[in-house]
DNA sequence: TTGAAAGCGTTACCAC
DNA sequence: GTGGTAACGCTTTCAA
């Protein structure tokens, strides 16, 4: 491994001067620094971003905290934030989470000189937690959850379980199912209670009373989607249609209903939430969330708090979209059309 | 930031001391370990990264470089490296390869101070850039590609491209369509021409001529194979049976099939090639590849090879298997049994 | 404009 | 067993 000193001694300066060409830090003759630099070229030598980062405080890296990263949705988010950190200079470590407990030993390791910056994604994390880690001096941006202090990133999910509910009303439907995470899940998810709070406002609001055997909750796995819509509906009174947390649940719930001998959306409307890739293949009417757009903005934000003047935490809201495809129609009619 | 120093002076004891603790490099007494550890936690005190990797020379970070890491055929290979990683020391940092330029960026940069260890992904690099980055004392493991002295993990794609052929002879195909990635790609990738080579072969071995107007070269995306696919199925001769290097472009050439008004199977079968999540979900007829496993492998091999005693590079070869469902039947026939 | 030298926080070696 | 003290490779201040 070739050192700065190295450097130095080929080009006949001192190590502080090779530093300051490297980084610019001006006060440099031409001369000197074109010796630098053939020096360098020369050796090839690379700083040690290690060493670099000893000295300097900061390593040039941020992290990325995220639940289970091979999920379609959080993809699609990651493709944004590697797009925002594209042509900057810092490295992605990429802390992905499947527990709780896994959460809890990435938290607690977490410091200044592991990742300048952090960016905390679809996961509430405890204000304490969050407060150790900007304490050590890490700026941190939520994408997808809010606390006061932080910038993040929001988009209104109770408007969105609205949105879906509505859609189905105005298409004439009054049985409307509903199904998302568990409100106590282990992780304190509450965008699915938040949809689900939207859903009954959406209710109320079209005097709708809410039959509470059409609402479930379980996980966003297609497995689960297929079961909770086999239950729905194989009831004595099964709904009309179906509101999901998730594309992947709606996916579940569409093969169950169609492994049921029923229709979609003839014999039942379903409407999803996210608009992953295979929402459109799907032909599924769903929520758009913004994914691309909150990881590359949740990015973007993190690099300008790192940047010289830091600018005050702010709370940016993505608006939620209904996409209407081809799974939601009136009630009793065959092949409908939105 | 609390430094080692200050859990020294906390405990009455000297910074070697607390480094033996942490490091468990034993000859402590039970009882200055026991104050030792007590200041640790009063102070909460967190070794520094940096400054340790400074030290030892190493820095417990492993990279992972590979190209479209949001395609899901590279997340699936992700979510098993993760898997592997899970437990270990380690740190993840990921190096999305979107070019060639992306690509030489980061192997430039690479040395052993960012990464003890790195993955590279379904992307051949250069035997000299491969040479410059173990120079560095890097540990390095390939996934889908080869280099000798490299630890590596491939699978056959000669055989993979003969398996899905000869499964269309098999049904009685005669007249079987061609997709794969272009030759000349600018990555270098060689496994699209080496299914391409088994597909030659096995029709060669039928006796079965090969005709260059069925076999078609492009990006593995669904729009790209539904272009190829449209191209040769308007023309005179269309082929009864499509063989597809990737799930995705198997996806697309279904969809312009479709649209064309041909049946799947009935007016042509479709092999893809992966078995992506969404190849079950089309009831897709694949060539699998075990991606998960390659990943969870691979990674393996390379936290072994940073252990203390690395083992010597070895080849492993990962079986593909036919995975038939619903797209492919013999030719001529309306909603074709396999 | 430049060189020398003092850190940055650890680890590891060497005495005691 | 334990403390002191060089590294590790870089940045940055301080003089010159």
């Amino acid at each position: 491994m070739v050192t700065i000193r190295e450097v130095a001694a080929h080009a006949g300066v001192g190590a502080g001067t090779v530093s300051r060409v490297l980084n610019d830090s001006g006060h440099v003759s031409a001369d000197t620094r074109t010796r630098v630099l053939a020096a360098i070229s020369t050796l090839d030598y690379r700083p040690n971003p290690l060493a670099r980062g000893l000295s300097r405080g900061r390593c040039q890296t941020v992290g990325v905290i995220v639940p289970f990263f091979t999920q379609a949705s959080a993809v699609e988010r990651l493709r944004g934030v590697v797009a925002a950190l594209d042509g900057s200079r810092y490295d992605l470590v990429l802390f992905d989470v499947e527990s709780p407990e896994h959460r809890d030993e990435h938290v607690a390791t977490l410091n200044r000189q592991r990742a300048d910056g952090l960016l905390v994604m679809s996961m509430p994390l405890p204000a304490a937690d969050l407060g150790r880690v900007a304490g050590t001096g890490m700026s941190v941006v939520l994408v997808d959850s809010r606390q006061d202090g932080f910038t993040s990133i929001v988009s209104d999910d109770v408007a969105g379980g609205d949105l879906a509910t509505r859609h189905l009303l105005d298409l004439g439907h009054r049985r409307i199912g509903f199904m998302g995470d568990a409100p106590d899940n282990p992780f304190g998810f509450t965008s699915s209670s938040d949809r689900e709070d939207g859903y009954r406002r959406a209710l109320a609001d079209a005097g709708v009373p809410v039959d509470e055997s059409l609402v479930r909750h379980g996980a966003h796995r297609r497995d689960v989607g297929a079961d909770l819509a086999g239950q729905l509906l194989s009831s004595p009174e099964p709904p009309t249609a179906l509101v999901c947390c998730s594309d992947v649940q709606a996916a579940g719930a569409i093969e169950a209903a169609r492994r049921m001998g029923r229709t979609v959306p003839g014999d039942v409307s379903v409407v999803g939430f996210d608009d992953i890739e295979m929402a459109e293949h799907l032909g599924l009417t769903t929520v758009r969330q913004p994914l691309y757009r909150s990881g590359e903005l949740g990015m973007t934000l993190l690099l300008e708090a790192l940047g010289a003047e830091p600018p005050e935490p702010t709370v940016h809201e993505l608006d939620l979209e209904l996409v209407r495809r081809a799974t939601t129609a009136p009630p009793h009619t065959k092949r409908g059309e939105t």
